[in-house]
DNA sequence: ATAGGGTTAG
């Protein structure tokens, strides 16, 4: 491989280049790297230029423009040299920390700034903010301190700051203040719809992030590529497939479809919105594929549960000379655990930090929780998460304890739960999976026990809400629908369909109903209302025969619903997808991908 | 010398 030879230090010389020697900066453009740029740097201070404030802020910049640790301590030499810093050379400096990821010496550098007696200007808050917004919430104070300055100093309303002061608050986890600080924009650019957009987007708010889209484009602002990410995740959230091909139709007319990224953004929204095939064909039709592509459709084929086809993805990135990064191995350890491929994913999980230098992360732990727990390894998993070189969350556990549930381990099952109180305490779900845990075991007594304490302790069950998109209208069914209320057609439909499939062997699992003390037929009423049940019927009434039924669920698919869409799928001779709280199930001739394990 | 960014366990 042919690599571009260093410039020799002669082709510096002023005389054979021809250079104003008076004025070494007009080398600047020319620089590649560190060693060249001290190379010109001698030339001003053999022209008595290095004490122009101007002319260190040039080097600095240079230095700051690709920050390396090398080029960052260079910077700080420079500017350690000066006795007297302007608000420029601060703020190029501060630039510099906020870019090579040191945010809390930027603000440092403000609080100089403002010791020196200096006036910030209006470069000196988009990277100050960018500081805050790279640490998360923890510097929402800083973030708000800094909005004070900015108005103080009368540039809250200047269009660079705005923008950032919208992602500051966005990226701090208060999408609502960056709400307020867009609503008293008289005339919002599109970078600041871009930043609450993306916020809205970023924290699952997918519809305000819609609707902020269709306001851009009302006003006749034109959206850019990153409009265009934001917009595609929202679909993804909501698992709005109608509305996510209007958006790729639009940016195919806009040509966005030449940014890699809008691209990768495409290929969520299919998968999330359960058309894998038109992921895979967006990615095949991609010119140039980077790391996050791969990524992408490693975790499409992973939670889709094609999980060969997640790991062969991964093997050809190799072979395309792309390495994996952390999102990669998320994909692929999920791939494992859903494909029940443990020591697979065991080694995988090594290879990690072995092979590649990576870190594994909370959520790689999550996976191989997942995966041992899944396998029935419940000690190994329990073990794994109370030797963690980090804090586990309670969604460590939490996986931990729906293992336990699906391998039936009561005892174990009680210990997790005191490790999940000592962390949190709210979460009806966790209660429930025990109380049922209780009931199957017959230990009734335990099951009042848990019932009353979720009672006491105030905790609340999420109700499982299923939707279905018919004609660009978003239907929402909730669990328990009509049990209590006059029935309806799509009840009476719902008892048809029942009994047909009681006629194919379907036999309502009651032992999944948490009321222990219902009557049978009561419990069974209950069930058939489900959430998901009643989307699906709604789905066979009011789509042509034969189409595609596409259900969004936001809990977890209940094993009763599972085993009736398979029948349904059969006798009705429809495909049906469902997306689930953490995957799909394509339901077809009475099967399902998930093979039943999940 | 100035802004906004997709993929993330259950």
């Amino acid at each position: 491989m042919a690599t571009t030879p260093s410039l020799p230090i002669t082709q510096f010389s002023p005389t054979k280049l021809r250079i104003d020697t008076t004025n070494p900066l007009s080398l600047l453009p020319k620089c590649t790297s560190l060693r060249e740029l001290k190379q010109i740097q001698a030339f001003t201070i053999k022209t008595h230029l290095l004490n122009d404030l101007n002319v260190v802020t040039k080097l600095i910049n240079f230095c700051t423009q690709h920050p390396t640790t090398s080029s960052m301590d260079h910077a700080q030499h420079l500017f350690d040299g000066i006795s007297e810093p302007d608000t420029a050379l601060f703020n190029t400096m501060g630039r510099g920390y906020s870019r090579s990821k040191t945010p809390f010496r930027a603000i440092c550098l403000f609080v100089q700034v403002l010791n020196s007696g200096l006036f910030p200007d209006d470069y000196t808050f988009p990277s100050l903010l960018k500081s805050c917004a790279s640490m998360g919430a923890k510097a929402l104070q800083e973030g708000k301190q800094l909005h004070c300055f900015a108005i103080k100093f009368g540039l809250n309303n200047n269009v660079y700051v705005c923008p950032t002061l919208i992602n500051m608050y966005a990226e701090c986890n208060d999408v609502d203040a960056a709400r307020r600080v867009f609503d008293k924009i008289s005339e919002p650019c599109v970078v600041s719809y871009n930043a609450i957009i993306t916020g809205y987007a970023r924290t699952s708010r997918p519809n305000e992030a819609l609707s902020l889209f269709r306001e851009l484009q009302e006003r006749n602002i034109k959206p850019t590529d990153v409009t265009m990410l934001s917009a595609l995740s929202s679909c993804a959230l909501l698992g709005a497939l109608d509305l996510g091909k209007w958006i790729h139709e639009y940016i195919k007319k806009y040509r966005f479809d030449k940014y890699v990224k809008v691209n990768t953004a495409l290929i969520d929204m299919y998968a999330k919105c359960g058309s894998l095939d038109d992921a895979v064909s967006i990615f095949n039709n991609m010119s140039v594929r980077d790391t996050q592509a791969w990524s992408a459709m490693v975790v499409a084929y992973a939670t889709h549960g094609q999980g060969y086809k997640a790991i062969s993805m991964f093997e050809e990135m190799k072979k395309a000379q792309l390495s994996p990064d952390e999102i990669t191995f998320l994909g692929l350890l999920y791939a494992c655990s859903h494909t029940g491929l443990v020591e697979e994913g065991c080694r995988y999980f090594y290879s990690m930090r072995d092979k590649y230098g990576i870190i594994p992360g909370i959520k790689h732990y999550g996976c191989m929780v997942d995966l041992l727990g899944r396998a029935g390894r419940l000690d190994e998993a329990y073990r794994l998460i109370d030797e963690l070189p980090i804090t586990p969350t309670p969604i460590l556990w939490r996986t931990l304890l729906s293992a336990c549930s699906s391998h039936g381990n009561l005892e174990l099952a009680k210990q997790v739960i005191e490790r999940i109180f000592e962390l949190d305490n709210s979460h009806g779900g966790d209660y429930v999976i025990l109380s049922n845990l209780c009931a199957r075991a017959g230990s009734w007594e335990d099951v009042d026990f848990f019932r009353k304490l979720m009672r006491d302790r105030g905790a609340v069950k999420v109700p499982g809400c299923s939707s279905i998109e018919i004609n660009n209208v978003v239907h929402e069914f909730f669990s328990g629908d009509g049990v209590h209320s006059v029935s309806t057609d799509l009840h009476r439909a719902l008892d048809e369909l029942v009994k047909e499939l009681k006629m194919v062997g379907y036999v309502p699992d009651t032992s999944l109903v948490y009321h222990g003390d219902m009557e049978d037929e009561e419990k069974e009423i209950t069930l058939r209302y489900h959430s998901e049940k009643l989307a699906i019927a709604f789905g066979l009434l009011n789509t042509p025969p034969g189409t595609t039924i596409r259900v969004v669920k936001n809990l977890r698919v209940c094993g009763d619903c599972h085993s009736a869409a398979k029948l349904i799928s059969l006798i009705f001779d429809r495909q049906i997808i469902l997306r689930d709280v953490q995957r799909f199930h394509h339901f077809k001739g009475g099967k399902c991908s998930c093979g039943d394990f999940w």
